[in-house]
DNA sequence: CAGGATCCTCTGCGATACTG
DNA sequence: CAGTATCGCAGAGGATCCTG
């Protein structure tokens, strides 16, 4: 079965090829849905918004350059996984907001010093890199 | 031009859609090359062990998991970025020993925050996993 | 407005085989 | 040992169209 579409609310199946995955396994499983650049970009941006809090479409003005597709499955992922909160408003044009749970938040600090190595650090690995081709 | 393969020693095309990319799309974009699990993984290793330095075989051993084509892609990003050095010896069976530069290991403090919050946060993003799940 | 359903296109990445 | 070269496919993710 090819599994188009998108996820219908239970997301997917969580069992790798085998269930034995322990701790260290584990780090490594958390790396990969954490790590992704929309995931971090959607944390940074709610962590920088008043209460921690946006509604989808200006959630998605911020983050800039993400598909509405895959806005929507990287909320429900960290919805999924506790990181953040979704608030569903049932007026007449819908109004959803989003907000980073205790969680959630939690780790904001951690993806800012990511964010700021970045900004800091940039230049110097752009530097690097024309180098390196250059020389071939 | 399908481009199957290993990327030949200048890996691959620079320029996205638009070469217009400026600082906050920089982010994005570093963010897309640095998040990835093997490259985080592979930083943290080598942000481990001794003189943070470690040959190719010991590399993967640590990491576990990882194929080897995906060592030497991951490694030879890190070296083009400037994050790692690679050191080869000519000897009878080559030996290779990569280390960080002084700008990967810069980086290495935020990745065992990153790497520390997963420790002692899975449990709780695991519970709000089962839980989601199970209300469906 | 928020997001489900589809379709379709790339590419990440493992498996495998070969070399200096 | 540390790669390079290929093949091949599952899955990531964009573009579109459609609703409550």
């Amino acid at each position: 079965m090819p599994e188009h579409s998108m996820p219908p609310r239970p997301p997917t199946k969580e069992q790798a090829t085998r269930a034995a995955m322990i701790a260290s396994c584990n780090q490594n499983e958390v790396l990969t849905r954490l790590g992704d650049k929309w995931t971090i970009m959607v944390l940074l941006q709610l962590g920088e918004a008043p209460d921690h809090r946006l509604r989808f479409s200006a959630l998605r003005r911020e983050v800039g350059g993400i598909s509405q597709r895959m806005l929507t499955v990287t909320l429900r992922m960290l919805e999924r996984n506790g990181l953040a909160i979704r608030h569903y408003f049932a007026e007449v044009p819908p109004r959803v907001e989003y907000e980073l749970s205790p969680l959630g938040h939690s780790l904001v600090p951690t993806l800012e010093n990511f964010s700021a190595w970045i900004a800091a650090n940039w230049q110097d690995m752009d530097d690097a890199r024309r180098q390196y081709d250059r020389e071939g």
